[in-house]
DNA sequence: TGCGTCATTATGTCTAGACATAATATGAGG
DNA sequence: CCTCATATTATGTCTAGACATAATGACGCA
């Protein structure tokens, strides 16, 4: 007879429980393996691997000899997504246009060449977002060979280009005159500002910056204490 | 002696590389774990293991009989640490101070009470945010004994309740009269809206709705593809 | 008392093998 | 040619045992 069908999620949802509860307290030490693995009737390997996913649910601190403990006040942070706008649009049933405005190949003397891409976002024919973007050549040399004016170069570059760390700043800005009109907004307007940097290793591959309106767009992050979890778990 | 000291990290370290140096592109297949165990001599499990972090990663994607492929454009996510005011002002050198503006306590017929609180974060003695919180007495009786005239109800709810899920939404809005004169600005200035819903399990904690002068904050995100990194990895 | 050493302990990692499970590929029958 | 049942296959999970490693705490010596 087996003992449960899943014995590391039982034990870790029987612990996520005991620290959502409040029945564990950050601090608390959390009995040693030997004994849940007895508690439970499985083997030590199968309760290490639950405290491993609570440990990278940063709900549990693990150290050597001292033993496991509920970690701390859960970091307050959440997820953000921030979609490919042409999917974006397209899961809200509209349709998705991109229109270049201006594409500058930029040589730098001494430093590597860039490409520079303006052009707007369009959702069912109304302007969306405003976007300016630099992709550095020494690092994405197929970028010369894309055709920008049709495609947007976030799609391309998802597609194409393998990253490895990006940062992003969220801001509240008010439009510009030139950034209102093209926008078919008021001029100060209030617009979330999205700039992304991404490198790869550590070595700049594209900037970012992209202009919505305030009342057009939204950024939603989620946040589940517990775990990161990747659908159906 | 033995094969090697990290076999887990090893694996994992190299097909990193291969999929970031875009040797393995996306959609590759990843040769199947026995091979990868015969290759790298170790058990199936170690390779199995190794995988499974890529995985969580979100480097890789396995399929039942299938095998493992090389995942598709990383999902562009990033994580935002959403911070306590007082600390994050703290962190900026400049003294923190909150002020409550209105404390009301709401009974709602048939339904639970809340507590409404609205009040001003002070960064250096200037406006920094507004903010007007909804607390469900239910759920955090104590929060009727807190006295939030003097403690920002963000700080002590952070240190007395645990959640369970939070969904964030922002948004950039026009500051009202009203607000533009709390925050010390102009009428219609960009401000970042930041909503804030908690939950324990399935039942509400509390809702807070934050507005930040655009000119005085930043959210940043930073993402790391490759791993959700804790320290010294 | 204070300090360095060493045994102990709990986690960290791995192995070899087993069985479960889901999805694909194959083949039989219509 | 299409459809459904079946065999195959690669991942998913678990076990029992082994050894590595780091940190603690106890012991003994100065």
């Amino acid at each position: 007879m087996r003992a449960a069908p899943n014995p590391a999620r039982r034990i870790r949802e029987d612990i996520e429980g005991r620290i959502h509860s409040g029945e564990w307290k950050p601090g608390t030490r959390i009995p040693i393996e030997q004994e849940l693995a007895a508690r439970y009737g499985c083997a030590r390997a199968t309760v290490s691997k639950a405290l491993g996913e609570l440990v990278a649910a940063g709900l549990v601190e693990r150290r050597r000899k001292a033993g496991s403990f509920v970690a701390h006040p859960p970091v307050h942070s959440a997820v953000m997504t921030v979609p490919d706008l042409a999917e974006l649009i397209a899961a809200r049933g509209e349709t998705y246009r991109w229109e270049a405005r201006a594409i500058v190949r930029r040589k730098n003397a001494g430093e590597a060449d860039t490409l520079q891409i303006d052009g707007i976002h369009f959702a069912a024919d109304e302007p969306f977002a405003l976007e300016r973007r630099t992709i550095e050549l020494a690092e994405v040399p197929a970028a010369a060979e894309a055709n920008f004016a049709v495609e947007a170069p976030g799609t391309w570059l998802l597609a194409h280009i393998p990253w490895t760390s990006a940062r992003h700043v969220v801001r509240a800005v008010a439009a510009t005159r030139t950034e209102a009109k093209a926008l078919a907004t008021g001029s100060g307007a209030a617009c979330l500002q999205l700039e992304r940097d991404t490198w790869r290793g550590d070595r700049p591959v594209t900037h970012v910056r992209q202009l919505f309106r305030g009342d057009r767009f939204d950024l939603v992050a989620e946040f589940q204490a517990g775990m990161p979890r990747r659908e159906g778990d």
